[in-house]
RNA sequence: GGCGGGGUAGCUCAGGUGGUUAGAGCGGUGGUCUCAUAAACCACAGGUCGAGGGUUCGAGUCCCUCCCCCGCUACCA
C-alpha cells in the first residue's frame, strides 16, 4: 500500500439473503477478501472489513409468498445463517449488517434525495405489466412467460432462465402474473431513472487513473463505454424494499441494485455507532487518504466499477474505489454451479464434515483469479493431504516432537550459526516482504504458493541438518537446529494466519507463546524471539488427512443432488393453465409443403422457408438452422400455425410458424406420419 | 454478428516490454532418510506451447488466417 493512504476500507459483495453461502461465494469474494484483510491487520494498517446481507429484491418476496410467510421472516432466517457460517469459516468482518435495517433505509433515502437534488434523477413514464387481480405492477420476476428469444417457457420478467438473456417484461410472450396466474395488462407508471449516461465522461476520466486494475474489470468497462452507458431505472412498484422518499410515490421502492451498494455505507455507519463514535464512518468514506477496495465476483463488475462509482460521483463528497479485485467463477467438478439444481457445496454442510482451514486454503490456492477455476473434491483431498498435512502440518509436528523428545519440550539454546542456519533465518526474515508484495497486488495464488514454499524450505532444512542424528553426536548443534526450526514454526504461524487462522492459533499455543497470532506484526514474523528454556505446549495434529471414503461421501451427495434426466434435459414443465376446446380451436394448424429453404444471412439460427398450404403460398422464418440444413427441408411436409399474426423477422415478413418439438437437446420438426394433402387441418 | 477471455507436461495452472536446455503443484517412476500425520528430501517425467502462415538473427511471447471452449452484447423463433 502506498503511503498516500492512511486507512483501508474493504468491502465484500453483499450476499443475497435467499439461501446459504456456497463455495462460489467463498472462492470469488469472501475468502480472498478475508485473507487480504487479515494480512492488512497484521501489517498494523487501519483497516475495516464491511459487509452485510442484501435483503431486498423480488426473489425474496416471491419466496416469501411461496412459503406463505413475510419477506422479513425469509431474510431473518437466511441472514442469521449466513452470518454464522461466515463466522465459523473465520471470515472476519468488522461489521456484518443487513439492508432491512432502519439505518440502511434512512441512508439510502438520503442518498436518493441528494442525487435527486443534484439533478441526476429523471422521472419517466413507462409501460409496465399490471396484475388486475392483485392490483399491482409486476416488477421483474413477478411476471413470467415464454422467452421471445429462445422459446423457453420459464422466462422471468428480468431474465430468461434458459438462455440467460436479460428481459424486457413487455416482450414476453403470453406473460403470466406469478401472483395470480392471470395474464397481466399493460399500464403506464412513472419511475425514476439514474442518469448514468451523463456521468460516462467522468467515469472514463476516472478509470484512466487506474491502469493497474485487473483486465477483466478494465475490459468490461471499456466495452460498456463503447456501447454507451444508458439511464437506469432505479425504482420499482413493490412493497418490499426502501421506500421512495417522495410525496405521491407511495407503493414505490428503490431498486435493490441501487440500495445494495449503499449498504456498504450504512454498514459502516452501524459499525461506527457500535464503536461509540457515530461520525467515524465519514473518515472511511469521505477522506481521500482512505483506500476503498471492493471485493466482488465478475458478475458484479457493472455495479461496482460503473454504477456505484457514478452514484458516488453524483452524490458528491465520497471517495471512489481505489481498486476492484473482481474474481471469476468457481465451477464444481467441471460444471457450472447451480443453486436451483443444488449443484453446489453449501458452507454449512461442508462445515459439518470438515474443518474451516482446509477449505480456506484450497479456495485461495485455487482461486479463480484470472479465469474460472474448478473445485474438485478429489483435488481438495489431495491438496489438503499433501500441502497442509504432509508439508506444512508435518513440518511443525516434526519440530515440536523432536523438541519434546530430545529437549524435554523446552526451546534449546542456540549456538553458533552455520551458513544453512543463516540461510533459513534469512528466508523467514524476508518472507513477509515477498509474500506481502503478492497480497498488495491482489496476487492471492502467488501469495499462497510462496507461503507454502516457506514450510517446504523448513522440511528441506531439517532433511539436510538431520537434527535427530545431531542430538546424539553433537547435542549443542542439534539444539541449534531445533531452535532455528522452532523460529520457522513461529514465523509460519504468522505467515499462514491470513490463510489458515485457526491453524495458526494452534501453532501459537503449541509454542506456548503469549497473546494471539492476529495481534502479531507481519513484518516481525521472521525475527527470532524464542528464549532458550521456554517450555512448549502440548503438540497437536494440525491437519488430519481426509480419507477416500469421506470424499466419496461428498461426491455421492452431489450425485443425489444432480438433476434427474428429466429436469436436466431441458424438457419444459407442464403448464398449469388449462385451456378450453374453443381456445384450442382458434389455432389454425395446417399441413404444409416446404417448397424452398435458405438460410437468413448473418444469423445463426434462422431459415427462410417458402411453403405451400393447400393453394396458398407464403414465406415463414423459422429458427431451426442449427438443426436442419435448408436442403433437408425442401420437399418435406411440416405442420404450421397458419393464423399466427405476421411478424417481421430480420426484415422478412413471416406469416406463420412451424411446429417443432424441443427436448432440450435438439429440435425436431413435426410432420404427418404419412404423406398427407397439403393444407389439411390439424386438430 | 460484435466485443472480451481462454486453448502450455496425465490433471490444475505460471509464463510484464520476443532471446541460452518452456516452469510449478498434484499424480506417476526410481533413490536417500527415519525426527514426523507410511510423512520428508533428491532425481526423472522429455510436452508439435490449438492449427497453418508471416515478421525477426531469434516467438509460447508480435502480425494474419482458421478451428474449438467460455463469458458479455446485438438481432432473432
Amino acid at each position: 500500500m502506498s503511503d498516500r493512504f492512511k486507512r483501508l476500507l474493504v468491502t465484500s459483495a453483499l450476499p443475497y439473503a435467499n439461501g446459504p453461502i456456497h463455495l462460489g461465494h467463498l472462492a470469488g469474494v469472501y475468502v480472498p477478501s478475508d485473507i487480504y484483510v487479515r494480512y492488512q491487520r497484521l501489517k498494523k494498517r487501519d483497516v475495516i472489513h464491511i459487509c452485510g446481507s442484501d435483503e431486498h429484491g423480488v426473489a425474496i418476496t416471491i419466496r416469501a409468498e411461496q412459503e406463505g410467510v413475510s419477506p422479513q421472516e425469509i431474510v431473518d432466517r437466511y441472514h442469521a445463517g449466513m452470518k454464522e457460517s461466515f463466522q465459523r469459516l473465520g471470515v472476519s468482518f468488522d461489521n456484518y449488517s443487513r439492508t432491512s435495517l432502519p439505518i440502511h433505509h434512512e441512508t439510502t433515502q438520503a442518498f436518493f434525495l441528494k442525487v435527486l437534488e443534484k439533478g441526476f434523477l429523471v422521472r419517466k413514464t413507462t409501460k409496465q405489466l399490471y396484475c388486475t387481480k392483485t392490483q399491482q405492477f409486476l416488477a421483474d420476476r413477478y411476471v413470467q412467460g415464454t422467452c421471445p428469444y429462445c422459446g423457453s417457457e420459464e422466462a422471468k420478467g428480468d431474465q430468461c432462465e434458459k438462455c440467460g438473456r436479460p428481459m424486457d417484461p413487455l416482450s414476453l410472450i403470453n406473460p403470466i402474473s406469478v401472483l395470480s396466474g392471470e395474464p397481466p395488462e399493460i399500464r403506464e407508471t412513472t419511475h425514476w431513472f439514474f442518469d448514468l449516461k451523463r456521468l460516462q465522461p467522468d467515469l472514463i476520466e476516472w478509470q484512466k487513473t487506474h491502469p493497474e486494475w485487473k483486465d477483466n474489470v478494465k475490459n468490461y468497462c471499456r466495452g460498456a463505454f463503447e456501447e454507451g452507458l444508458q439511464e437506469r431505472c432505479i425504482t420499482r412498484d413493490l412493497r418490499w424494499g426502501v421506500k421512495v422518499p417522495l410525496e405521491g410515490e407511495e407503493g414505490k421502492v428503490i431498486y435493490v441494485w441501487f440500495d445494495a451498494p449503499i449498504g456498504y455505507i450504512s454498514s459502516t455507519k452501524e459499525w461506527a455507532i457500535a464503536k461509540g463514535d457515530p461520525d467515524l464512518w465519514k473518515k472511511y468514506w469521505c477522506e481521500p487518504d482512505t483506500k476503498l477496495v471492493h471485493f466482488i465476483g465478475k458478475d458484479n463488475i457493472f455495479f461496482h466499477a460503473l454504477m456505484f462509482p457514478a452514484m458516488l460521483m453524483a452524490h458528491g463528497g465520497f471517495i471512489l474505489p481505489d481498486n476492484i479485485p473482481a474474481f471469476e467463477f468457481m465451477n464444481l467438478e467441471g460444471r457450472k454451479l447451480s443453486t436451483s439444481k443444488n449443484w453446489a457445496v453449501w458452507l454449512p454442510e461442508y462445515l459439518e464434515a470438515f474443518e474451516p482451514d482446509p477449505l480456506r486454503y484450497y479456495l485461495a490456492y485455487n482461486a479463480p483469479e484470472n479465469q474460472d477455476s474448478d473445485f474438485k473434491w478429489q483435488e481438495f483431498q489431495n491438496i489438503n493431504n499433501s500441502h497442509l498435512a504432509d508439508v506444512f502440518g508435518n513440518f511443525v509436528n516434526r519440530v515440536v516432537s523432536m523438541t519434546l523428545r530430545y529437549f524435554d519440550g523446552k526451546v534449546p539454546a542456540r549456538g553458533a550459526l552455520s551458513a544453512e542456519d543463516d540461510g533459513i533465518l534469512n528466508l523467514i526474515k524476508n518472507a513477509p516482504n515477498t509474500v506481502g508484495e503478492s497480497y498488495e497486488n491482489f496476487h492471492l495464488r502467488e501469495a499462497v504458493s510462496l507461503t507454502l514454499a516457506t514450510s517446504r524450505m523448513g522440511n528441506l532444512y531439517l532433511q539436510e541438518q538431520q537434527p535427530w542424528k545431531l542430538v546424539k553426536e553433537n547435542p549443542e548443534r542439534g539444539g541449534t537446529v531445533l531452535n532455528v526450526s522452532l523460529e520457522v514454526c513461529r514465523a509460519l504461524a504468522v505467515l499462514f494466519h491470513p490463510i489458515t487462522p485457526f491453524t495458526s492459533e494452534k501453532i501459537w499455543r503449541m509454542l506456548n507463546l503469549p497473546g494471539r497470532v492476529e495481534d502479531q506484526e507481519w513484518d516481525q514474523a521472521g525475527i527470532p524471539v524464542l528464549e532458550p528454556g521456554h517450555a512448549l505446549g502440548e503438540p497437536v495434529i494440525l491437519f488430519r488427512k481426509f480419507e477416500d471414503a469421506e470424499i466419496q461421501k461428498q461426491l455421492d451427495k452431489l450425485k443425489v443432488s444432480k438433476p434427474t434426466e428429466e429436469e436436466d434435459s431441458g424438457i419444459a414443465p407442464f403448464l398449469d393453465q388449462q385451456v378450453t376446446y374453443d381456445e384450442v380451436a382458434t389455432l389454425d394448424l395446417r399441413v404444409a409443403d416446404v417448397l424452398e429453404a435458405e438460410r437468413v444471412k448473418k444469423t445463426e439460427k434462422l431459415l427462410k422457408l417458402k411453403i405451400r398450404i393447400g393453394k396458398d403460398e407464403r414465406t415463414i422464418v423459422a429458427g431451426v438452422a442449427q438443426y436442419y440444413a435448408p436442403e433437408d427441408l425442401v420437399g418435406k411436409q411440416i405442420i404450421v400455425v397458419a393464423n399466427l399474426e405476421p411478424a417481421k423477422i430480420r426484415g422478412i415478413e413471416s406469416k406463420g410458424m412451424l411446429l417443432a418439438a424441443n427436448d432440450g437437446e435438439r429440435l425436431t420438426l413435426m410432420a404427418p406420419a404419412q404423406p398427407c394433402k397439403s393444407g389439411a387441418r390439424v386438430l
